[in-house]
DNA sequence: TTGTATCCCATAAAATCCCATGCTATCCCA
DNA sequence: TGGGATAGCATGGGATTTTATGGGATACAA
């Protein structure tokens, strides 16, 4: 799983480490490095290792060949991704328009999710963590305890 | 998996580089090459390795021989597709009667989507794209994770 | 021939590889 | 528990390879 967030260097050629944690969570697959695309839901990046993708994929068999959602998500996901392999340091470089698109210069944050992880431009990841704090507050009394598993280690 | 796109140019003699990515997807196939047929959806081209159109066929098989959907995707599919094989550096030339179905012309498009991917004049696939991205927002719930894999390491 | 398709070589720009370095975290043993 | 040794990590930069593209030479067909 992805956990954890780090903010790593990007250097003069585009280059940023991907967070050790991270490449060990994908260091078992059949693609050596990450998968990157822009966000459909805002000024970030999300991105995952290539089993991700296979699953996206799977899920979206399962939707009718028409359907206009199908279309449309594979299109804003595999069209729009880039597959980006690590080098010796494990470092992958950024595409000059992924830059733009997420407003990343300098610095940049990399965010853990689970199955997957999101890329932000430091300022920008502060700024949504406060309206994030925001909306757990109010949405407190909603994450209720599942029956089972409470004494689980999670 | 054909993933990202990339826009590259048409030379006088009809020959275009077919992105590395893509080429790398189709390089362990028996035909070092590709096979393009156009879209029977709109004016592009849609294209895959040998392998997806063997996947067609076992598919198509399990229809009747009489049935109207195997006919019409034969005809559709397999009548129309030419394999297009790479020269030295990784380029396919396109016939010219493509060429016109897509109203190609100076530069083309050419669209990763996972198990397939498509050839589009850049303005014809820009005015296309524009609102992908909202349809994907509006769609993505359904993107469901499949029940596989949710225990696994990634 | 003439036109057409394929092969081969050249090149500039971009991406990638490879090695070096300082820093940090971890290990290990007294 | 302390502190030196060690291994892993993030980062810089030069060297090398790949990529996209142009164009001449060669084979083939009409």
């Amino acid at each position: 799983m992805f956990l954890s967030s780090a903010t790593n260097t990007l250097d003069a050629k585009g280059r940023v480490s991907v967070p050790a944690d991270f490449r060990a969570v994908v260091a078992e697959s059949a693609f050596d490095g990450i998968i990157i695309w822009p966000s459909f839901d805002g000024a970030y990046l999300e991105g995952g290792g290539i089993a991700l993708l296979q699953d996206y994929q799977r899920s979206l068999e399962t939707l009718d060949y028409y359907d206009e959602g199908r279309v449309a998500l594979q299109r804003a996901i595999f069209a729009e991704s880039r597959r980006l392999p690590f080098d010796g340091g494990g470092r992958v470089s950024l595409p000059k328009d992924l830059h733009e698109y997420a407003g990343l210069n300098g610095k940049i944050t990399f965010v853990g999710l689970g199955r997957r992880f999101e890329i932000w431009s430091p300022a920008a990841y502060q700024q949504r963590a406060e309206n994030v704090r925001q909306l757990a507050r109010e949405n407190r009394h909603r994450l209720k305890p599942v029956a089972r598993n409470l004494g689980g280690n999670i």
